[in-house]
DNA sequence: TAAAAATACTCCATAGGTATTTTAT
DNA sequence: ATAAAATACCTATGGAGTATTTTTA
């Protein structure tokens, strides 16, 4: 196999046309650079110069390998600076899977950011329904994941990226809906106005602390809800309220997924629900730091450690 | 400078994820590889493998850098590769020039053999008006020429490469022309029924050969043509005939260029004029002597040595 | 405790230097 | 005759081998 000394004697030889220029070049006295590029000859079995005592030239397959020896330690210097680019978090992939509820909150500002700051990063966004992250945040499938605040096992840690209160969801023609108009702001519904409605709640086990949070906050309304329809996803939650089968609680931020038929209102003393970033202190994943630390992203820290 | 060898160790390791069985593989001890691992890291400045007394693996840098190691060891064989078939002629540029006559004759065969035998190489075909030719194969310009035949420089050497008859171009409306009606094949023409017609000829300085050849044949058959035009193209010689404005003697082959206007007829006793492939037997493309091996290209050596 | 990588130390192959010869104009 | 590349010969760097130590699951 051909070395790279040879190739950049080669080059400085094949540049200048002159062995004794060509090895000051390389600072390298002539008796070498002569000796390099015989062995050099021979490992290929073809003639690269043609030597006249005044005039050295190019043969014609000396003109293909100046091509190809240029093209081969530009990308070993390229590769050197791929190598530290990765090292540094500048150049590679990073997994994020979110809940879809997360992609109207704080992805599109996460993946704006970081894909300004660091444009050599593929961002690899995953959407999920079910509530695995963690799972596949401890096995390595993904990097780090949004979701909604849970329980999380011990090796991974967390950070609260969004604490929004939770708004009221109403069909169109609900009569709660209806006392909006004419009013602006609306005032606030409060929640022991929605006792007796049928509830649109997403299950436990995609949900857990949303759905607490709801059923708590009614407890404290007096009264307990009735879960007339249970859903995975946010989005469904609005699409049935939309049919005007239910009422739900939702994120605010859930209110840029509008339906035509539903109506959002204002909860008085509204719960707040949390989303956090899950990741694993012991990822390997250069490029999850700096996506950690990505300017506007809350500090506060749930859980261990912060640092990947 | 990262060398070859270290990549080639690192690819090695990369593969095996185990120190020794690495070594093993490139006929090696273990140490070396340690050693030349930790020296490739610390040039790069940066970690490869996360070493584990029974796991090694690669750090996300690592990972990158062995895409890259891979594809630069590939590219070293290539170019290794390219430079033999370059000096083999398999791979490179072969510059031809010709007269556009030849176009109608043999270039199309040349180009279709050596393109089928010689696919990696670009052959550039140069159609020339003026009879230039011999000197930008003698500057370099080209690598060879096909023209009809005329004197050369002592350094050129050539091969007759077409000897076609003359035949005889008329203007449709012309006395001659329709004589060939209901006759078939149609009888060959004498030259002296040309005798005091008009002639359309090519100009001395493009192609002295064809010209002399027809004032011969002429002055043979009792007549002295009277040039009424002189152009440089044989396409051009068609041109004219298809507007009636005179009548001309062409080369055979130039029956595929038939314009509507204008009848071709055999002439009796037709002198031939030969068009030759001209080259520099100091010539260094590797690609010439392919070419000039070509199947199916005549032999007949006019002068010097048929070996570039 | 054991498998495996890192380190210590030695040796030799080879790259580079100096001096000289060869070569082709 | 001369510029320039090739060759001869010597030196020294550094890569590879053997033996040993260190590391951590």
């Amino acid at each position: 196999m051909i070395d790279v000394k040879p190739l950049r004697y080669f080059v400085a030889l094949a540049e200048t046309r002159h062995f004794g220029r060509a090895a000051a070049a390389l600072h390298l006295s002539q008796p070498p650079l002569s000796r390099q590029i015989a062995a050099l000859e021979t490992t290929l079995g073809v003639t690269l110069f043609d030597r006249e005592p005044r005039n050295v030239t190019l043969t014609a397959a000396g003109e293909r390998f100046y091509q190809d020896a240029v093209a081969i330690l530009a990308s070993i210097e390229q590769a050197a600076k791929n190598a530290r680019a990765a090292a540094r978090g500048d150049l590679g992939a990073l997994s994020i899977g979110f809940t879809m509820c997360a992609s109207y909150s704080v992805m599109p500002r996460f993946a704006r950011a970081f894909g300004a700051a660091h444009p050599d990063v593929s961002l690899r966004l995953r959407e999920v329904v079910s509530n695995d992250l963690a799972a596949q945040v401890l096995s390595g499938q993904i990097d780090a994941a949004i979701m909604f605040q849970q329980v999380l096992p011990d090796s991974l840690v967390a950070r609260v990226v969004v604490d929004e209160p939770l708004c009221v969801a109403l069909g169109r023609n609900h009569p709660l809906a209806s006392s909006a108009c004419g009013t602006n702001p609306a005032p606030s519904l409060k929640i022991a106005q929605l006792a007796g409605e049928p509830f649109v709640l997403a299950a436990t086990e995609v949900a857990p602390r949303l759905r607490d949070t709801i059923v708590t906050h009614c407890r404290a309304g007096g009264f307990e809800p009735t879960v007339r329809f249970e859903v995975q996803l946010q989005q469904t939650v609005l699409s049935l309220v939309d049919e005007d089968v239910g009422v739900a609680l939702v994120p605010d931020s859930m209110r840029k997924a509008a339906l035509p038929g539903v109506v959002f209102r204002a909860l008085a003393d509204a719960p707040t629900i949390e989303q956090i970033l899950v990741w694993s202190p012991t990822n390997r994943n250069p490029c999850l730091a700096p996506f950690l630390a990505l300017d506007g992203m809350p500090r506060a820290i749930v859980s261990g450690d912060n640092r990947p």
